[in-house]
DNA sequence: AGAACCAGTTGAGTCAAATCAATGCCGTGA
DNA sequence: TCACGGCATTGATTTGACTCAACTGGTTCT
């Protein structure tokens, strides 16, 4: 019933339009759900970390495309068997309407950055974010999963702006960067400065 | 069990942070969920038309303001009941749980809507969301339940730069203002081209 | 070693939307 | 009736992010 499946970075796991024939949870790694305009516009409305679900119990067809940012784990189930758990569990069913209200609260929060905050205050609310969420290595050194190009498409920017206010935090002392794809924070106060106000997400465990 | 409320329009009926006793669903008008930074920046984050359901089985407190757009009708029920009613009919839950996956992917396309579309599009994107969801009046009449600034909020705009991208629709003869907060659609086609492309959501009923 | 490629950085110029400002149009209440 | 306040429109100017372009450093392939 429950079976794994690995997928190298870079690589498509589902299209906009495919039957959702299985539900996964993220074992290893980081996945993206994006969708793109006709004209080639990007966007990414959802990131999957570790512990995060992906599946739409009781719908056809997937309205994202979902893509391995980083080599990925998915522990897996079809979606039928899946679907008469869930009726047979009421708690398993319970747990997941629980975890899909929080994705809709991190949405809505997301709208926020995207609706209202700068560049600077957009960049500083995602690092703040992998700093809570990514498992640190010990010596406070943190992974960015993505490359500048997939964080402006989360963003809602360009990816030359990214790498602008990356080097603009740098020079502020806010951040130090190792390589281009690990940082670490050097003033966690001024980092949550720039953000711009927490998310609303945060309340919730208060 | 089941009680009604009303509200005028522009009365607040919750509070970022208020506890969540009951939940509800819109009867009647127009209610918004948005959030404010410390700065006053504002936010919508989603848009309740009747049949809407409003509430959040299971946690404590609201996290986004509620707000009566024009006169408002709720159907409320007390939480603690409601959580018992869904846990012995697993239907409502299961109800739940779709409603709440659709607003997700709502959510969703809001996101991209505000992360990649032009003032243009974004305007002509709720005007034709309006369209469809709005009972529209037998003359092809359509209620504007939003004021300008109000709009601005939910889009991501300043209200200038929505007031002056009406004009422009209405110059270029696809939309019609009878006032400010009523209109008509001229010319469909050229609407659904000016949003910029479709929602993915209107993929799900597909 | 060199070519080709990809991700990233940085600079210069442009443009769409924000900001600042003036004005018009009701509906309401003194 | 007139003053006032809230909503809306329109114009002038500014600005933050985009676009276009050049260049760097690292990796892979030949």
């Amino acid at each position: 019933m429950k079976f794994y499946r690995s997928y190298p970075a870079g690589k498509q796991v589902a299209w906009r339009g495919d039957e959702l024939s299985i539900v996964a949870s993220v074992v290893r790694g980081v996945a993206s759900l994006s969708t793109q305009m006709e004209d080639g516009r990007k966007q990414m409305v959802g990131l999957l970390l570790p512990s995060d679900f992906y599946g739409r119990p009781g719908r056809q067809r997937a309205l994202f495309d979902m893509t391995a940012a980083t080599d990925l784990l998915l522990c897996c189930f079809h979606r039928k068997p899946f679907e008469a758990m869930m009726i047979a569990t009421p708690h398993v069913g319970q747990r997941l309407l629980s975890m899909t209200l929080d994705e809709l609260d991190s949405a809505r929060d997301w709208m926020v950055l995207l609706g209202r905050k700068q560049a600077r205050e957009r960049i500083a609310s995602l690092l703040s974010l992998l700093a809570r969420r990514a498992a640190p290595h010990p010596d406070g050194l943190i992974d960015l999963p993505l490359t500048r190009e997939a964080i402006a498409d989360y963003l809602g920017l360009t990816f030359e702006t990214v790498s602008r206010h990356f080097s603009h935090l740098r020079r502020d002392g806010i951040i130090a960067l190792q390589t281009s794809r690990q940082f670490r924070v050097l003033d966690a106060a001024a980092l949550e400065e720039a953000t711009g106000g927490a998310f609303a997400e945060e309340m919730a465990s208060q």
